[in-house]
DNA sequence: TGTACATCAGTGAACGCGCGTTCACTGATGTAC
DNA sequence: TGTACATCAGTGAACGCGCGTTCACTGATGTAC
């Protein structure tokens, strides 16, 4: 059969967005290709039409994944503005959400997968951090106070740091009322890193 | 052949032993049994006359690595209390010194397997979070001022979150100097939550 | 003291299974004539 | 306008491999007599 024009970037696309789901809520190396072809309702042969190779599938993926997180935080962050809220309070009361708990296949895809994708190539770290750089370059735009550049840059990874590292640990405590203190400590945890004066 | 009283139970270590350093180095999934086996000197066979199944395995081998990152912890801390020394700060700069980014397997579980555990059942994860709240505890013992229990507690999760959460992206970023930036950010952060007042 | 036997940690072949990857093939449709 | 052909996204069988788990067996040594 013969598709139509635009028709194979549609099935790269879904199969994009059916794997960075997989990847994040049961890990990259838990998911299996022959899966993510089955979700996207084709079967497996056809994959290396598409991608080189599964770690060709991850970059991808999880490229578009951050991407993602990146921008609905930059909306957000437009959205508070525009209003003449608090952006960081924004950020922080985003990322840090009970919603966020469950369902991480639609959330952030760094708490999930940051300590997997350590273990991969220099080369998907570096194309990764990349993105991860853009979403910490948007907390460091918000901080208050004249801080220099490379205070504020690392300033903002601390608080990216602690959001992440809570919302992990939120996830992964049993009790639900636990979960709900940690996050609440967490979003208060990262104000007060934004709202300290400069050293 | 028969072995002498105590065999037994010394090769059972050495599979904790083993798998404890495997699972933090590549991961839960990505560690299989015979490659432990065979580390620890024998074939895969006789795996099951140690451990029920590779979840039992992993329950013991964590709780004992989590179990170790405590007691050292404790140690430093008892330590530094004798020398006068502030205990908090020690906490800090043992948990983000830069000798722990590299060889993750010698260092705490929680920041290359929180995210993977998070997988697993209610009953490893209850069991693994117990000794993550000896942790926070220790810390929380050792944050001044006259804090509530609960106030030290959740106050204790952000900075125990904090330092998770920083060196996993320290861990990730492929830049050395980027690295050390982020953790001595993540050990600032970490003494200003621990310093300031009662909300 | 010497011999027969019971023990049981460890061996290694085998199980079904899913993995990532390869490849000859299909067949509906756009294009060329 | 009608026909022959080229295209190529997707199919499905097959590859070698490692996985977790099972199991009949081994054989050195402690124990009973």
């Amino acid at each position: 059969m013969r598709y139509s024009k635009g028709h194979k970037a549609e099935t790269r696309q879904r199969l994009i967005d059916v794997a960075s789901k997989r990847f994040r809520k049961d890990g990259i190396e838990a998911t299996g290709l022959a899966g993510v072809m089955a979700e996207a309702g084709l079967t497996h042969g056809g994959f290396y039409a598409h991608f080189s190779s599964k770690e060709d599938l991850v970059q991808e993926s999880l490229t578009a994944a951050l991407a993602s997180t990146s921008s609905y935080l930059a909306y957000k962050i437009g959205a508070a503005r525009k209003r003449g809220e608090n952006t960081l309070e924004t950020i922080v009361r985003t990322y840090l959400q009970p919603a966020h708990l469950g369902h991480p296949e639609l959330g952030c895809a760094v708490p999930p997968l940051i300590a997997e994708i350590g273990r991969h190539s220099l080369e998907t770290r570096a194309r990764l951090t990349e993105i991860i750089e853009g979403i910490t370059g948007l907390i460091a735009a918000e901080l208050p106070g004249n801080l220099s550049e490379n205070t504020a840059r690392d300033r903002a990874y601390a608080i990216f740091g602690g959001m992440i590292g809570t919302l992990q640990l939120a996830r992964m405590v049993p009790d639900q009322e636990t979960s709900n203190r940690i996050l609440e400590s967490g979003r208060q945890a990262a104000l007060a890193l934004a709202n300290q004066p400069a050293v």
